[in-house]
DNA sequence: ACGAGCGCCTGTCGGC
DNA sequence: TGCCGACAGGCGCTCG
């Protein structure tokens, strides 16, 4: 589901709490389940639930797509994937089909992560940064310099569509953002990454971070069924806005298939 | 070093 | 109403 805007409001939300329920920060975990055994990459099952109880969680952060839920002596890492999303109740409620893998705290809340289709994934591990070896640069961060992307873009023979949503050249970016930020750049999406000047380049640089800053001020996007709470959704340019007329030039916007994924943009302002 | 294809899963929606 | 295919915010794997 969520791609970095999404993950980072859930991430806030979490850490600071809501109307609905309260900041999870240093709250000590009383019991963890693990409901479906594939959700969980490490360690195995008894391990888990053994070594998290007793831990209280000391900060909630983020690293791409990536929760960071750190705690005592490890961290707890979830990866969404396509339909995972955190939710916080109390552990009065029956629990729900969904949910994978259950945090119980002292004060009878409870932590779920929630996932119908099974692709979300959990590491708990005293050392996060082995799970994080090969991502990117986070895209809002300084180290992401115009420099750095356009080394990114020109030292690889690469489309631009797979090059963005390779999350080792840069963390975070999903299918939605990825598609916004081309249009907004004006770059096709086969368009080849080697084949560009620094202009072209600072072009798609601000793009990426320009679609991201607007999805985190709109708490992200809620499509579907799934994350609820965001309205990017209203704003999109060409995401899932197949045949609708281009906002810039009116041509009727464009759906094709790249790297199996469902690919929108203007065929008249991004050209190869 | 690339991209294409496929597998992993369940739910929703539109067409017939 | 029921069935069936298309589609869904991701990513790891194999194969050319």
């Amino acid at each position: 589901m969520p791609e970095l805007p999404e993950v980072e409001t859930i991430r806030q939300r979490l850490r600071n709490g809501t109307a609905e329920h309260p900041s999870i920060l240093r709250m000590t975990v009383r019991s963890g389940l693990l409901m479906w055994n594939r959700t969980l990459v490490e360690p195995d099952q008894d391990a888990f639930e053994n070594e998290i109880a007793g831990q209280t969680i000391t900060e909630i952060g983020r690293r791409g797509k990536y929760l960071i839920f750190q705690m005592d002596r490890s961290s707890l890492l979830i990866h969404l994937r396509m339909s995972g999303d955190i939710i916080v109740e109390s552990d009065s409620e029956p629990t729900g089909p969904y949910h994978r893998v259950v945090l119980e705290f002292e004060n009878r809340t409870r932590m779920a992560f929630t996932d119908p289709r099974k692709f979300g994934r959990a590491w708990f591990v005293p050392d996060p940064e082995r799970i994080f070896a090969k991502l990117g640069p986070e895209p809002l961060d300084s180290e992401f310099t115009e420099e750095h992307f356009f080394h990114s873009l020109t030292t690889r023979k690469r489309l631009m569509k797979p090059l963005l949503l390779d999350q080792s050249v840069i963390a975070g970016l999903g299918n939605i953002y990825v598609d916004e930020a081309l249009f907004l750049a004006r770059i096709h999406p086969l368009q080849l990454s080697n084949r560009v000047d620094e202009d072209f380049s600072r072009r798609l640089y601000d793009a990426i971070r320009c679609v991201l800053q607007e999805g985190l001020y709109r708490n992200g996007a809620s499509i579907d069924w799934v994350y609820r709470g965001g309205d990017f959704q209203n704003y999109f340019k060409v995401y899932r806005r197949t045949g609708e007329p281009c906002s810039i030039c009116g041509t009727p916007i464009q759906r094709i298939i790249v790297s199996q994924r469902s690919t929108h943009l203007c065929p008249n302002c991004q050209r190869i």
